[in-house]
RNA sequence: GCUGGCGUAGCUCAAUUGGCAGAGCACCUGUUUUGUAAACAGGCGGUUAGGGGUUCGACUCCCCUCGCUAGCUCCA
């Protein structure tokens, strides 16, 4: 007999060679038919695996996170399986589970597979699905017969999984494959116990690939899937996709009339008035803000002097991301011939960052330690260059703004002012309904300058403050920036999408690099720390996540138009430009439709634009003085006046600051 | 940057085998003066992304460039 424990703590006596599944049958034949997988000491294992004295065993079940990695691993078994039958030329070479799904990557060494072939793949596999197959797993030395018959499955000359084998065999693990009927993969496993299990799967796109992910290697094809327990979650996550195509930005800014986009500037946006609306309340309400905590604004060049950028270490370490200016000059003989390329004197650069900037304000005058945490902000517009394939909408743009700012303090200051920041964050967050908050602290990249000493300084005195506020978060080793160590902040939206918006960086470099220093209270000259910090990121890449966020159906304080005023026949048109000079006069951004069209489609018209209030004014409301609000989520309407309107919506950005900080 | 897909009016999309470039919306004009998601009629709008080629003839087939897009890689 053995003894195993479980999660709750108690012991469970089982038969020597018991299985994690006749753990789960022997507490109850509800938790057999329910349990996925096992978790043995903290690792995740077949069901079948034997257990051993005193392992610690929780049984897992499609509530479980880790089950459904395991159910969708298996449907990656699944769907290589169909597609081999489908394709009997294809090579498999990876497959592994990701966030939304899994992906199995195949090599054609002729056709190829589109998402028309998708309905045979998952015919193949809804057939497999129902054969309930049971998943086993079996190890091999490499040379018996269950190896064999592995590397027949898809041709025998797969050179793929021969190098993955061999990195195994280097690694001196263990090699293990899985089975399912006649089919067999290279794998570390668990699995499911049968293929019954995966009958809610789903295709979802093909896109291309390289062997390792390196693109000299060979081209391979990702065949994406994804797989859930019930046929209802599957339905949830097709729809959420839906949700998510409904709410593209880039698809709601051009309805709503916002920003656009133009072939002769890719990746730099236009703001329409609307969308500059927007850019601007996002602006304002940030220096609202930074004005209660002690900020103060400045403003610095868009290109500077090549040098610059040498003594600030950005030519060396992003030199691939920034643009540079280049002359172009008349002939002096004949002025018809243009000369290209022209070597300046002293080149130029255009920013990619606002630091240098707000290290030469720093520099124009001696500072004192009494005037720290001095806080220099400014919404600075940064240009990138940005790799063809990445731009995406006001995601990732080639110029875009920071909320940046940079604060010079005392080494002993950090811990307060990280704190502060991560305050500030969270309330601007909350302000848009993004309040799910993740915090990341990442560390010194492989490019980087600066001492061993500076950075593990840098580093501690992060972890340092993150631990005195008590949030939890996560270390992610060498994503750092190449200057300092980092804190990002991730949110996630209402649609579970996780964004990377603001971030607090330490830099002990840069100050030193430009010579910058402070009287102390010692009558001594000390170089003091900077810390680069951004709490949108950028207020581009913001507006396109609140777009997204809201699905542009703005909250009133945000919305371009905030209220519609339509006269119901032209004799009102009078009346409702009284109503709407009112309400512009108490600073609401209204416009009035006195076209001649029905009431009926300027509401539709109003509707489309998402315009949170329209105001409906006729021969009633003219004579008595009042308004008819409609409003936009509902449809509802009621009966008012302006004076009470004002009253009752929040047409003001939200204000929760604490109390104000006097700047110095 | 790499691989695949795509590019027709401001937008969404048609155009049979290579055979007269078209519709709805938007816009403009007129009629209509309207009560909570689309009144009616007419009109304007195109170097089919750009360039080259094949062909009697190219939106359609081929090549190059640009852009968009899904991924890879990178990033705010």
């Amino acid at each position: 007999m053995i003894q195993v424990k479980l999660p709750d703590g108690s012991a469970r006596a089982l038969e020597e060679g018991a299985s994690a599944a006749d753990l789960a049958a022997q507490i109850g034949s509800g938790l057999a038919k329910a349990a996925v997988a096992a978790k043995v000491n903290g690792a995740v294992r077949d069901l079948a695996l034997p257990l051993r004295d005193g392992d610690e065993v929780s049984i897992l079940t499609k509530k479980d996170p880790e089950a459904l990695e395991v159910l969708r691993h298996s449907a990656a078994h699944l769907m290589a399986d169909a597609i081999l039958r489908v394709f009997p030329q294809a090579e498999l070479t990876i497959g592994p589970v990701v966030e939304d799904g899994f992906y199995y990557d195949i090599h054609m060494k002729d056709g190829k597979i589109t998402p028309e072939d998708f309905p045979k793949i998952e015919d193949e596999m809804k057939r497999i699905a129902q054969e309930g197959l049971p998943f086993q797993r079996c190890v091999s030395d490499g040379k018996d017969e269950i190896f064999a018959r592995y590397r027949a499955i898809d041709g025998g000359q797969n050179k793929f999984k021969a190098e993955l084998i061999e990195g195994i065999a280097e690694r001196g693990e263990e090699l293990s494959f899985y089975k399912h009927g006649e089919f067999i993969d290279l794998c570390r496993g668990p699995h499911v116990p049968s293929t019954a299990f995966l009958k809610n799967v789903k295709l979802t796109k093909v896109a291309g690939a390289y062997w390792r992910g390196d693109a000299t290697r060979e081209q391979l094809v990702r065949v994406y899937g994804t797989a859930f327990f019930t046929k209802e979650e599957l339905k949830d996550y097709l729809h959420a996709l839906e949700e998510a195509k409904k709410r593209d930005h880039r698809v709601l800014g051009e309805k709503l009339e916002l920003f656009t986009f133009s072939e002769d500037a890719p990746g730099f946006p236009f703001f329409q008035p609307k969308g500059a609306t927007l850019f601007n309340l996002l602006a304002e309400y940030m220096r609202g803000l930074l004005r209660r905590r002690g900020y103060q604004e400045v403003k610095t060049p868009l290109i500077l002097s090549e040098s610059l950028w040498h003594r600030s270490g950005h030519y060396d370490n992003y030199l691939e991301n920034m643009f540079f200016t280049k002359l172009k000059l008349r002939d002096d003989e004949d002025p018809e011939q243009i000369n290209d390329n022209v070597v300046e004197d002293r080149p130029m650069a255009v920013k990619p960052m606002n630091c240098p900037g707000h290290l030469m304000i720093y520099k124009s005058r001696q500072h004192s330690h009494n005037e720290f945490p001095l806080r220099f902000a400014e919404m600075g517009l940064v240009h990138r260059r940005e790799l063809s394939g990445v731009r995406h909408g006001l995601f990732r743009v080639q110029a875009f703004t920071q909320d940046d700012a940079h604060h010079f303090c005392t080494p002993e200051q950090i811990g307060d002012e990280v704190k502060m920041l991560i305050d500030f964050f969270e309330e601007v967050y909350a302000a848009f309904d993004l309040g799910d908050v993740r915090i990341e602290l990442s560390t010194r990249p492989a490019k980087s300058i600066g001492s061993d000493e500076m950075w593990e300084k840098a580093e501690s005195a992060l972890k340092q403050a993150l631990d005195e506020k008590g949030i939890p978060y996560q270390v992610n080793p060498g994503d750092g920036a190449f200057y300092g160590p980092k804190i990002d902040f991730h949110i996630r939206d209402v649609l579970k999408r996780s964004w990377q918006c603001g971030t607090i960086q330490l830099d002990f470099s840069m100050p030193e690099r430009f010579g910058l220093t402070y009287v102390g209270a010692d009558g001594e000259r000390h170089t003091p720390v900077m810390i680069h910090r951004a709490c949108y990121g950028s207020l581009e890449r913001f507006l396109g996540i609140i777009i997204e966020n809201y699905a542009g159906n703005f909250p009133a304080w945000l919305a371009p138009v905030q209220v519609m005023v339509i006269p119901v026949g032209e004799k009102f048109d009078a009346y409702a430009k009284r109503v709407a000079e009112e309400l512009l006069d108490a600073g609401v951004r209204v416009e009035t439709n006195l076209s001649d069209d029905r009431v009926g489609y300027k509401i539709r018209d109003a509707s489309l634009k998402k315009v949170p209030y329209v105001v409906v004014v006729g021969e009633k409301e003219q004579s008595s003085g009042t308004i008819n609000v409609r409003h936009r989520d509902d449809g509802s309407q009621r009966e008012t006046t302006v004076p009470e309107l004002l009253a009752t919506v929040n047409f003001a950005p939200p204000k929760r600051s604490p109390p104000a900080v006097a700047a110095e």
